[in-house]
DNA sequence: CAAGGCATGTAAATCGTTACATGATTTA
DNA sequence: TAAATCATGTAACGATTTACATGCCTTG
């Protein structure tokens, strides 16, 4: 059901192919939210149906023609109407790296590190892109040059930059815990 | 996939029903994993045809059988060869909340205010659950005894509450810079 | 000359939620 | 007396992933 959301918000930036809106996908809420093109382009289909919006076909060779799709009013009517729904319930978390901890207890302690340690090196590295690519790619992206949704977007890479420090000193401590296990 | 091992990972601790593995993942992994009981009882018949774990039924009057399921040495092995496993990339995460700021740059000042303040509440529930309910339960969870489990268990709940603590910094940081903002 | 970017999609399969169906016992 | 707990499941729907299909142009 987000999507369909996803979509109307970046359409709301301005008018994009179905390939431009999974590129400022990953560019940008890649940390937070992601979609496949094979589940875009359909839901490009439905929104269109339901006139929340639109698309005009530029024509190209060589490849297959463009279609550009645009948000309509009743798009926007639609996009602003969930956005001032609250939400107020915990989002449902998946998260398989803690669930494959949490069953690791029979496992000899060396393995248990060699998960953690490699846990920490992704985690590290995922710092690393949230400070550096991140932010050039939101500069670069289209309509970054408004105040608002400029402030917006460093809140939530701010959000994606805090979990992850927090989740490398989270790591840092568990790896000391368990090597200090007796056992 | 992973429900299969959450499965596997839940019966290794004891025998149980398709219920009780319900109510365990509520007490104990429901921060970071979670399942209906409509999806557990088809992926208990799939395990069983698998002989990854065995059943045998209890009648009871009044209700149903009992169906308990046990891990067999091949389900053993077949969860510790996937505990093994390095997870060597960030799991794709979704968050909903994050998604709806980052698109709430058009709407007034005072509503993306209200949002806010709205997710500090529930994260701050959150907190209080993870502090005191979830040791409680856990600590009744089945087997909670063995040290290295109550290990593994507590880093878990740490990680959430870690989590939490976090989240809410992160939260009251950005309240006050979307009320210090001009326009 | 292989890999990746550009540009569209469809089809099949899997994963997950919600609703339905049954029915006794216990608790508020 | 209504709701929750115990106990099993199925069916329908919706969401998501993976694989398939096409084909040119650019970059390394």
């Amino acid at each position: 059901m987000s999507l369909e959301y996803t979509l109307l918000g970046c359409l709301d930036v301005g008018p994009m192919t179905g390939y431009d809106l999974k590129k400022m996908l990953d560019d940008t809420t890649l940390f937070f939210w992601h979609a496949e093109l094979s589940q875009i382009y359909p839901a490009l289909k439905q929104l269109e149906k339901r006139k929340l919006i639109a698309s005009q076909t530029q024509p190209q060779d060589g490849k297959p023609d463009k279609k550009i799709h645009s948000i309509t009013p009743q798009g926007r009517e639609h996009l602003r109407a969930w956005l001032s729904e609250p939400l107020d319930s915990v989002p449902p978390v998946k998260n398989p790296a803690l669930l494959k901890l949490f069953f690791s207890g029979g496992l000899p302690k060396e393995e248990i590190l060699d998960q953690l340690r490699c846990q920490l090196a992704v985690q590290r590295a995922q710092l690393k892109r949230l400070q550096l690519d991140i932010p050039a790619r939101m500069q670069s992206a289209p309509l970054a040059g408004a105040a608002r949704p400029r402030l917006m977007w460093e809140l939530a890479r701010r959000y994606g930059e805090a979990q992850a420090e927090m989740t490398i000193r989270w790591l840092e401590e568990a790896i000391e815990s368990v090597e200090k296990e007796v056992g």
